[in-house]
Formats: structure tokens, C-alpha cells, sequence
DNA sequence: TTACAGTATTT
DNA sequence: AAATAC
DNA sequence: GTAA
């Protein structure tokens, strides 16, 4: 997988580097960082986090951990010190650089704009070089060279892979790939410092230099309030005493960090138990406890809370007392899943990547045959004895595992010893879509998958590409919260984030991710786990682990807290206003949208966006919707009886609002939009006359003028007729002759991701889908560009076009991708 | 490195 | 032809 | 952003 790595450019191709800087990318300012960071720095932190209080417990400590620590404590560690990097430590060249062009680049423009950032805000790109500028500029977007450094960025492709280190470490992929593996995300950042010494005594170490340190007084500065991470919480133990020194050691530190040591387990938020005691040594004490709301975790937990400074999830397998029942909704909806079967229950969706099929579209015959295989093989991956017992997966390969462990730790199956639900979740779908024909691939692969390794590379069907294929329900209201609720609600953040900033792959990718996630069954906890679900790559499973394991994610606070350019969120939200457009403004110095009713020159449209700014960004009540829609149908029952009038758009998906009206207008026995032209005519001046319409956007005018059709579609606003201050709304009408109804329907019901994958899988299947219908024998040039318009094959009929694809059929409900 | 839907309307 | 919208 |  190549990428491309920004470079900054002087004429020889050099960079600059300003000599007080490491830089990413600069090998001396790199492996000099790396030297520092490469030393596996356990001790060493330990010491400090503990250095406080008594250096000889500490070590004695450390020693006793030092023979459980496994491979597997030592991921997580790297993988919290990973989302703990201390930003401040990043290299700050920023500032530094002169900018032999200005103005830099607006931070949206560096996304998505047209406009390479050297090119000047009106110097139109052909689409081309635009988006080949955005694809570049997409890559180095947030990184402080790139932000300042207006100079051409020069983008070198690299082996390594792409991106990862302006985002989450100052260390450039090419020199951690020289690491060894293991160590690779060790280097990645230095610890919080903890140690009331700072970060700067924090690095090199060996045990030796450990031994070494000065003991200090315990009367260390206070917490600062702020970091009182278990402020309100009362931790009880087990057992409660701080005669050992250890715990004795915890106890206070937990303290510090604002816990309440509580003797009565009543009292308690947390039970902190003795890593030496199981469950069942502490059973009599906690169930006698009626609190529901007790969280139970091991003596890490504490510790590692107060090492990241920020409350972890106690929910984590390497917090949970050896034999603690599992009291969470993951097991309850894993039991749910498991049982009930229903042989259709909708959204049925796969959730596992599988190896691509060439082909695939008439395999609905290989159906009967796979679902003998699916038989005898669903029941195996549903039974959670099957795959319970880890130290047989285990065992039987345990050199080559732990070898590969070495190489790639990931590989180490992480919740082996988790519940069942991990391999239970995927069993529902299978039997719940036996008529996809990704189905069959499904049955076939997943046996091997299973026997394997948790760790298979990501495959997928070629259906199971699209996410039409897949279900995709509304947000189930008042359905209880999904196990990944918390993740998709960040996840929901930075989409938002994309979103505000015009960024729209990132926004379409994001949408599609948080889709599959919120189809899951069970808590996605873990790298390996969410980068195997489609539409989930590397960084977005790095970013779901971070916020499983931290509750948060630093990306997203990095993005709030951004500076993103007020004015051109709200220039961008005008009707008729684009980027292009909205970034001019911006540069012109405009700021309000006073500032452009006065002094832009606008377009009627965008005037019109603008003084009704505020009632045109307001969704409207399905109940509006509903009264706008029966005010239409009533005056065009009375033109025409024979019109039909049908409400799309979100509306016809069920949604609780819309941010617009859409009504298809159609009759039996046209076949043309043309042949509606009069009556839509007629019917909107009437809509005028009765105050409901108040405004046009676009009229079913000139379609690039000279051509023959008058046009099928009108945007305007309208208001709810009599009611004072009534919102404007926006409206649009469709004309539908009853012939390509099916595939205006689809058109105008969406979702929008829905429709494109659908129009993606039709392409890839030599047809082609638009509002009117569905075509076959499309010639295709270049890329995928059309040459030949191909043959009609349907329009009419929705459902025909879903089947003609290849489609299971979804109801409008069921399209929200 | 590229594609990521395909079209209608305005400017 | 580009920008914007759906 | 992901996937090919």
C-alpha cells in the first residue's frame, strides 16, 4: 500500500528544517527522538508514577508484575500510551516557517477546496486537478507543516503507509517500520509524565538508572482539582486494608486522584479487588450487596486510570475479576441474537468482510446448495461452547502464534478468553439473509475464518461491497442503545465535524462506518475486531479502539477546539452557496451575512438563502410535512383528479423531520415528463395564488438551453398557508411520467448513500441507474465513463429494478444507509 | 493512486 | 464549463 | 474516510 508523504519543498527537494525542530520525515530529527522513545520505558514510568511515595515498593512492585506482564498487558499499555501522547510534544516548526505565499490555505480548503492552496482562491481547476489537489491536500490536511507551509507541498510516494504520523505520532512511517514490530507503537509517544519531576526526566532508562533516583518526599503537590479523575467515586477493597505495602501504595494514590477509600461496601462505587482473588474468593462479600451499579474491577484498573489520567473503561476484559459473571448487555444481546433466528428478520446485513467474488450476480441458483452448507455450519458458530475454550485455539499452533505474536501483536487474539460474543454476533445475519447470494460466500468462508485465527485479513463479497445489500434501519427509537452507542456517538462527532467542513469523503466514509456499526450486535472493542467490519479501515478501527478503551477521542477535541472559520460554516449553509462560492466571500473579508447582503453581489437564489437563513436550516416536523403535502394534493385533486402526488425524501423513510419537502408528481399513462409540464404549471400558480409557494429557486426551465425537454424538476419554498410567521420550507416537485415512477421513487427516496451504491453496483454490473431508470449494455470508457447510453430495460417498477440488480427488496424504511 | 452516482439547473 | 443541488 |  503506498502513500504519499508530504514533503516541504525547497528547490532541490529538500526540506526545511529549521535546526531547533525535529521533523517528521527528517532522519536525524527523527531517530533522535526515536533513540529517546525506543527504550521499552516500563520501569522507568513505573518508578515515576510511583516515585512519589516509596521507591523500594515500588520496584518490588514492579518486579512482581514484571513476571505476569504478557504480551498482552504490554498492547495495552502501548495502546493507551499510543491515545495518551501528550500533544505538546509534537515537534512546533509551525510558527517557524516563513510563508513566501499567502494567504495559507483555509483549513477547508486544504480538504476539499478546488483550489490548490498555491493557485489563489479564484484560479478555477478543472475537476480534474481538483480533486487531485484534494486528495493530496486531504492527506496532509491537519498537519502544522502543511497549515503554514503554503510553499508547494511536494508529495513523495513512500512504501510506508500514508498518513498515520501527522495524525498520531511525530514519528514518520518510514523510520517506526524499520523497528521492530513489537516496538513500534512503544515508540510512538512518551508517557504522561506523571512523575512531579516532568516529562523531561521521563525518557531513557534502564533499571539500572531507575535504582538510581532520589527518593522523595511523598508531600508532593496536590492533584489539581482538575485531574481528580475518581473525584466522587468510593473505592472499597478487597481485601480492605492497606496493611500490604502495595496496596497500602495504591490506596493513597488513588486517593490523590480524588477516589474516597470507603470501609463499608454499601458506600462503595467501585469494588477494587486483590489481583490474587477470583471471584468466587469474593462472591460471599459482593453479593450481599444488592448496588446493581457496583463496578467491579481488578487493582489495575486504579492504576491505570491514574497512568493515563482519565477514567478507562472498567468494562475491559484486563479489568474483570477471573470468574465474574458478566452482567453487561453484550451478553444479553448475544443470547438475544442467538436465539432468536427468525429465518427473515430485516436488517439483516453482514458484518464480516469476506473474500471478493468476481462474480456473483446470477448466483441466486447457488442458493438451495448453500444453505445445506449453511446448516451444518451455522449451528457450529453458534454454539458458544464451540469456541469458547481459548487454549485450544491456542495450543494447537502456539509456536506460530507466538511467533506471529512477535511480528505483529495484533495478531494475539485478544479476547480470547471474552465471552462467547464475539463469535456468536455474526451467526444472526447468516441466518437471517438466506436470499443474498453473498450469503453462500458467507457460509462457505466462515468456517475456515473460523478455525484459523481471530486474526483473518479483511475480505468481503463483491455484493456485500454495496451497502444497498445491506440493511440499514433509522435509529431505531427507543430501541435500546446499541452495544457500540457511545462509539457511534463519537464516531457521530467527527462525521459532523467533516460534515461542517465540507469534507465529503470523509463525511461519506464516516456515515458508511458509523452504518455498519450500528448494525453490530455486539461492543466492538478492539482494533482487529472493528477493522474486519466493512467499510472500517485502519484508522477509523484505531479510532474506535481509542474511544472504547479512553471514552473519548482525541481527534475529535482536536477538531472541536479548531478555529474552523465561523464564517465559512455559515456561508456554506446558504441555498445556492458552495465552497467556491463560500470561500471567495471569506477571502473578500466578508464575515456575516450582513456583510454579503450589503456588500457581495448575489444571485436571487442565494438572496433568498440568506434573508430566509434561518427557516430554510430548520428541519421540518413530519407533521408539517404531512399538511404541506395534503395542501397540494388538494389542490391538485381539484385541476386533475387523475394526478398522483406521493411525499419522498426522507419523509417516505419514516423520518421524525426532513429538511425539505418532496413530492413526485406522476399519471397514469404518461410517458413523459413533458406530458406533466402543463398541469405542474397550472398547479404552482396556483400554489401562488394561495400564498402557499413564496418563492422559486429552479424552475423547469432551460435544461442547458437549445434542448428539447422542458425539464422535470422545481425547487422553491413554500410556507403553510394562513399560520403567521410561518416557516419558509423548502419544496421541490419532480415530474414522473408513470414510466419511470419505479425509478424515481427510488431516486427521491434514498437514502443518498443508498442511491449511490446502488448506482455504483449497477455500473459495476454494465448497467446504469438514474431517475429514470435502469439501463443495461452501458458501454463505459475510461474509468467507468459512459459512452453509449444503453438500452432501458426498466422504470416502472421499483421492486422490478431492486431484482433486475440483484437487490434484495427494502422497504423505504429500511434504506437508511 | 484513484474512485467514490448520475443528473438537472443556474450562472 | 463550473458551481450547486438533490 | 475506505477499498481496489
Amino acid at each position: 500500500m503506498a502513500g504519499f508523504r508530504p514533503r516541504l519543498k525547497t528547490t532541490h527537494n529538500d526540506m526545511i528544517i529549521p535546526s531547533t525542530f525535529p521533523v517528521p520525515g527528517s532522519s536525524t530529527g527523527a531517530h533522535t527522538r526515536m533513540d529517546a522513545n525506543l527504550a521499552e520505558p516500563s520501569y522507568e514510568d513505573k518508578v515515576a508514577f510511583f516515585d512519589e511515595f516509596d521507591k523500594m515498593a515500588a520496584l518490588d512492585q514492579l518486579d512482581e508484575e514484571d513476571d505476569k506482564l504478557d504480551e498482552k498487558e504490554r498492547q495495552h499499555r502501548d495502546k493507551c500510551r499510543q491515545f495518551f501522547s501528550p500533544r505538546t510534544k509534537k515537534p512546533q516548526f509551525q510558527p517557524k516557517l516563513p510563508s513566501p505565499i499567502k494567504p495559507p490555505p483555509h483549513p477547508l480548503q486544504r480538504r476539499t477546496a478546488s483550489l490548490p492552496a498555491s493557485t489563489g482562491v479564484n484560479t478555477p481547476e478543472g475537476p480534474r486537478a481538483a480533486q487531485f489537489a484534494k486528495s493530496r491536500l486531504g492527506v496532509i490536511k491537519d498537519t502544522p507543516i502543511a497549515a503554514s507551509q503554503t510553499i508547494t507541498p511536494v508529495l513523495k510516494p513512500t512504501t510506508g503507509a500514508n498518513t498515520s504520523f501527522i495524525e498520531e505520532t511525530p514519528i514518520p512511517e518510514t523510520a517506526r517500520a524499520n523497528l521492530p514490530a513489537t516496538l513500534r507503537r512503544s515508540t510512538t509517544m512518551p508517557l504522561p509524565d506523571l512523575s512531579p519531576d516532568g516529562g523531561a526526566e521521563q525518557s531513557p532508562s534502564a533499571s539500572t538508572a531507575l535504582r538510581k533516583r532520589k527518593r522523595q518526599s511523598p508531600a508532593s503537590k496536590a492533584i489539581p482539582e482538575s485531574a481528580q479523575i475518581f473525584k466522587g467515586f468510593s473505592f472499597y477493597y478487597i481485601p480492605n486494608n492497606d496493611v500490604a505495602r502495595t496496596r497500602k501504595l495504591r490506596i493513597a494514590k488513588a486517593q490523590e486522584y480524588g477516589a474516597q477509600w470507603v470501609r463499608e461496601l454499601s458506600a462503595a462505587s467501585h469494588v477494587i479487588v486483590d489481583k490474587h482473588l477470583s471471584y468466587g474468593d469474593i462472591e460471599g462479600i459482593i453479593s450481599a450487596n444488592s448496588n446493581s451499579s457496583l463496578i467491579v474491577v481488578n487493582e489495575e484498573y486504579p492504576i491505570e486510570c491514574i497512568w493515563f489520567r482519565t477514567l478507562l473503561s472498567p468494562d475491559q476484559q484486563r479489568y474483570r475479576v477471573p470468574g465474574l459473571p458478566i452482567v453487561k448487555e453484550s451478553i444479553a444481546v448475544a443470547g438475544e441474537a442467538s436465539s432468536s433466528e427468525s429465518p427473515e428478520s430485516e436488517p439483516s446485513s453482514l458484518q464480516i468482510k469476506e473474500v471478493q467474488k468476481p462474480n456473483t450476480l446470477e448466483s441466486t441458483q447457488r442458493n438451495e446448495e448453500a444453505s445445506a452448507q449453511r446448516s451444518s455450519v451455522a449451528p457450529e458458530v453458534q454454539t458458544p461452547e464451540a469456541q469458547t475454550p481459548q487454549p485450544e485455539r491456542t495450543s494447537s499452533d502456539e509456536l506460530s502464534e507466538y511467533i506471529e505474536l512477535l511480528n505483529k501483536y495484533k495478531d494475539l487474539p485478544l479476547d480470547i478468553e471474552e465471552d462467547d460474543s464475539s463469535s456468536v454476533k455474526v451467526a444472526p445475519e447468516e441466518i437471517s439473509d438466506p436470499e443474498s447470494a453473498s450469503e453462500n460466500e458467507r457460509a462457505r468462508k466462515r468456517p475456515v475464518t473460523r478455525s484459523t485465527r481471530s486474526a483473518q485479513k479483511k475480505t468481503i463479497t463483491f455484493e456485500d461491497r454495496f451497502a444497498c445489500n445491506r440493511g440499514g434501519t433509522k435509529v431505531k427509537a427507543g430501541e435500546e442503545s446499541n452495544p457500540n452507542a457511545r462509539t457511534i456517538e463519537v464516531l457521530q462527532a467527527m462525521c459532523d465535524y467533516y460534515t461542517r467542513i465540507n469534507d465529503h469523503w470523509r463525511t461519506t466514509a464516516y456515515r458508511k462506518a458509523i452504518a455498519t456499526l450500528r448494525r453490530q450486535i455486539t461492543k466492538i472493542t478492539t482494533e482487529e475486531e472493528a477493522h474486519r467490519l466493512t467499510n472500517i479501515g485502519r484508522r477509523l478501527a484505531q479510532k474506535i479502539e481509542e474511544i472504547v478503551t479512553t471514552n473519548r477521542l482525541r481527534r475529535l477535541d482536536q477538531a472541536n477546539s479548531e478555529p474552523l472559520d465561523k464564517s465559512l460554516e455559515i456561508f456554506l449553509k446558504i441555498y445556492g452557496v458552495g465552497l467556491s462560492k463560500a470561500t471567495k466571500w471569506v477571502s473578500q473579508g466578508y464575515r456575516t451575512l450582513d456583510d454579503l447582503l450589503q456588500k457581495a453581489d448575489l444571485t436571487a437564489n442565494q438572496r433568498i438563502g440568506i434573508e430566509r437563513y434561518d427557516d430554510l436550516n430548520t428541519r421540518i416536523p413530519r407533521q408539517e410535512i404531512i399538511l404541506l403535502g395534503e395542501f397540494v394534493k388538494r389542490e391538485a385533486a381539484i385541476l386533475d383528479p387523475k394526478i398522483e402526488i406521493l411525499i419522498g425524501g426522507s419523509y417516505r423513510r419514516g423520518s421524525d423531520s426532513s429538511g425539505d419537502i418532496d413530492l413526485i408528481v406522476t399519471k397514469p399513462g404518461t410517458t413523459s415528463s413533458a406530458e406533466l409540464v402543463p398541469f405542474l404549471e397550472a398547479l404552482l400558480k396556483k400554489l401562488y395564488d394561495k400564498k402557499f409557494l413564496v418563492a422559486t429557486l429552479a424552475a423547469l426551465h432551460s435544461q442547458s438551453m437549445g434542448s428539447k425537454e422542458p425539464g422535470s424538476k422545481w425547487h422553491g419554498c413554500c410556507i403553510l398557508p394562513g399560520k403567521k410567521d410561518a416557516l419558509w420550507r423548502r419544496i421541490d416537485f419532480l415530474l414522473v411520467p408513470e414510466t419511470e415512477y419505479g425509478a424515481a421513487l427510488i431516486y427521491f427516496t434514498g437514502n443518498d448513500i443508498f442511491n449511490r451504491s446502488l448506482r455504483l453496483l449497477a455500473s459495476k454490473k454494465g448497467m446504469r441507474l438514474n431517475q429514470r431508470g435502469l439501463y443495461r449494455d452501458v458501454l463505459r470508457g475510461k474509468g467507468r465513463a459512459k459512452v453509449t447510453e444503453g438500452e432501458l430495460v426498466e422504470g416502472r417498477d421499483e421492486k422490478r429494478i431492486f431484482e433486475l440488480l440483484g437487490v434484495k427488496w427494502r422497504e423505504p424504511k429500511d434504506r437508511w444507509c
